[in-house]
DNA sequence: GTCTGACGGAACGGAACCGTTCCATCGAGG
DNA sequence: CCTCGATGGAACGGTTCCGTTCCGTCAGAC
């Protein structure tokens, strides 16, 4: 499978030289090969061939294929800043609704394609966490934070919990279950777990109206 | 649908060359392999070596190495019965702390082993959902349904949601995070979110079927 | 005691990968 | 124009796994 990024000025039987993103199209291509069968299955011959790159430029530049694969997983691109929707709800649906987030198809299927090899392989899953699952779970905090300034949300409520909570439910449902994320059924995890689960006492108030 | 299995033992004379646990002795030795390696990286020499059988044994039995899995998986003990405790809150401690819940070392690791052929095959992700995932929900929906009864939660529920929730965020923390889930944390996971998004009371409507 | 047949073990050819090496080619800098 | 360095492509030997086949063994059926 030919990778979507295509090389604006190389084209046509002319050879791809090292442009400076020769090296993103080869992360992209581990990408594509990633998503198409999977860690385990995933062989340098392969990403060459996605790539039109031989194997010795491959081990040139990566010696093994975890770090490959890790620094492919680093270039993805990070989701964009939350905007601030003025409400908890607002944000959530904003942050995990949007791009990067649980209804990107490719990043879901990468997540499932690495789950094997995060549990047998130590560095493989610290430079995942940090680099992957760090910034994503950053982000959700500071969504939550953001809903505790507002008082939208109980002070007590352990963040540590609730903030990967929502990407469990969905990540299980998809996984294990066999549904396919899409905003409708992220908004019902939503409406009836998470926002539940942190309203500020007997009162449910996700009033818009209370901007800090 | 299932592969050329035969159901053996009961069948009198013609086969126990060994003992009629002996394909029981070979489907553990092949979760064994599983939880080691993983699904892609699971072989079959691995697992005759594991089961001291030879591979032609294995093909004269099981035609690919799917079915072999799938028989593998469709053989592990099933959860008990959740007892009564009384409560929500004792059940689900009951449920997911014992063993077969998510606690259980050996059962996480092979969840995470077939993440990957789930994605992929469609049949084995099909086996895998009613023989694995179903039974699980099932007693997971029945553990809802009494607190039900009780009056311990909300009858307007949407236990579709609610009850894979548990599940999802305790394999997330485990799986992504790389916590180690133990009752502790399972225990927090119930008290936060499960229990506060059913608990009885005043609730605002965030549900989208309900536009008034 | 003999026959039967499933068994474990070993080996096979073929295929896929790995990691390396060699080479012709092409782009850029001198 | 010409050299130099990085590249794509092809091939290598070595390893692993697959699915099959053959064979000697041994417990139960007769």
């Amino acid at each position: 499978m030919t990778p979507a990024v295509g090389s604006p000025a190389s084209e046509a039987g002319t050879r791809p030289r090292v442009e400076g993103d020769r090296e993103q199209q080869i992360l992209d291509a581990t990408l594509d090969v990633l998503a198409d069968v999977g860690y385990d299955r995933l062989t340098m011959d392969a990403v060459a061939a996605s790539a039109r790159a031989s194997k010795a430029t491959l081990y040139r530049r990566w010696s093994t294929k975890p770090a490959l694969v890790i620094d492919a997983l680093c270039s993805m691109k990070e989701p964009h800043e939350v905007p601030d929707t003025g409400t908890l709800r607002g944000d959530l649906i904003a942050m995990f609704c949007g791009m990067g987030g649980l209804t990107d198809e490719r990043q879901l299927v990468i997540l499932g394609s690495v789950i094997t090899a995060i549990g047998r392989d130590q560095q493989f899953a610290a430079a995942f966490r940090s680099q992957f699952i760090g910034p994503k779970a950053a982000l959700s905090l500071g969504v939550f934070e953001r809903a505790l300034e507002r008082g939208e949300i109980r002070d007590d409520v352990d963040l540590d919990i609730v903030v990967p909570a929502l990407p469990g439910i969905v990540l299980h449902r998809q996984f294990l279950m066999g549904e396919v994320a899409d905003a409708g059924s992220i908004e019902r995890v939503i409406d009836q777990i998470i926002l539940p689960a942190v309203a500020v006492g007997p009162r449910h108030s996700h009033d818009p109206k209370d901007p800090t």
